[in-house]
DNA sequence: TTGCGGATTAGACTCATTCTAACTGATTAG
DNA sequence: CTAATCAGTTAGAATGAGTCTAATCCGCAA
């Protein structure tokens, strides 16, 4: 279910829609609470569905703007695996995706400082790159049972 | 200009259609000509273009077709970015992608094997990956000026 | 109170890709 | 030598994610 969004995301959410001069609005705090509820990379959809609970009025323009605010923000980030709908992230730290052959789910794969060292060292010289997308597709097992 | 396949790429796709049970039509010749004459990553309508040059009739669902065919025999690789038209690659070694955010070419980089290594060790244990995507994102230097 | 500007809305539109149904042409069966 | 078969091809229709547009809304400043 949609909880209410903490104290902390609140301030989290004004303090970067200010910072890049958008504004506060009901719908982007809407539309931002849903993607901190679950964290399951939801596509645009599955988002405004769920916002809809909340908001019954929200249209789906209203939610693609809002997540490309987000995305200006840096409050979240975009996933896209092949060409299936995009999918929204709110876990900025820098991590790989792993999407599940099987069930479609979509992982975040923890990237450690080095591992992501090398892979920028790969560049040849004059290749300057901001962002790097890294994708695994396969199988994952079932992590139901915490690891014993 | 499109010149006609050699002889060993001749083969080399003859042996790759057979063995997946397809068969060797002018058409699926004509594309894979394309592909192999300039390794530019072009998207389905740049192959659709240039292969009319050389066989007017063809048609676009065709080209769809024969790609989706020689990704299946795994002679060549598709290209994501972002949701931007599939883009297609006879380059079968593996390779991480660079998107010039400029001239929205895209390059080919090596992927040495401890690279691709480190990168598999990042994934826990239960999760089998089968496919690695790796994209980058950002500006190149006009590599003419051969380093001085 | 009025006006302004950004945000929101519904619906039309775009465009890559997929689907469909008819056609082609090579191969096999009678 | 036909007919049947079947994968491949074709044109065009359909799909669907995403974008655009024009009208409306709403908070704020004059």
């Amino acid at each position: 279910m949609i909880r209410n969004l903490t104290e902390q995301d609140k301030e989290h959410l004004q303090e970067a829609l200010i910072k890049s001069g958008q504004k506060v609005t009901p719908q982007r705090e809407a539309v931002f609470t849903v993607l901190l509820a679950e964290r399951d990379h939801p596509t645009v959809d599955e988002v405004f569905t769920r916002a809809r609970e909340v908001m019954p009025g929200l249209s789906l323009a209203t939610v693609y703007n809002c997540l490309e605010t987000f995305v200006g923000c840096g409050l979240v980030r975009q996933v896209n695996h092949e060409r299936e709908s995009t999918r929204y992230c709110p876990n900025l730290a820098p991590h790989a995706h792993f999407r599940d052959k099987d069930t479609g789910r979509v992982h975040d794969i923890e990237l450690p400082p080095e591992v992501l060292k090398s892979l920028r060292s790969i560049l040849p010289p004059g290749f300057d790159s901001e962002v790097i997308e890294i994708s695994f597709h396969g199988r994952a097992q079932a992590k139901d049972t915490h690891s014993n």
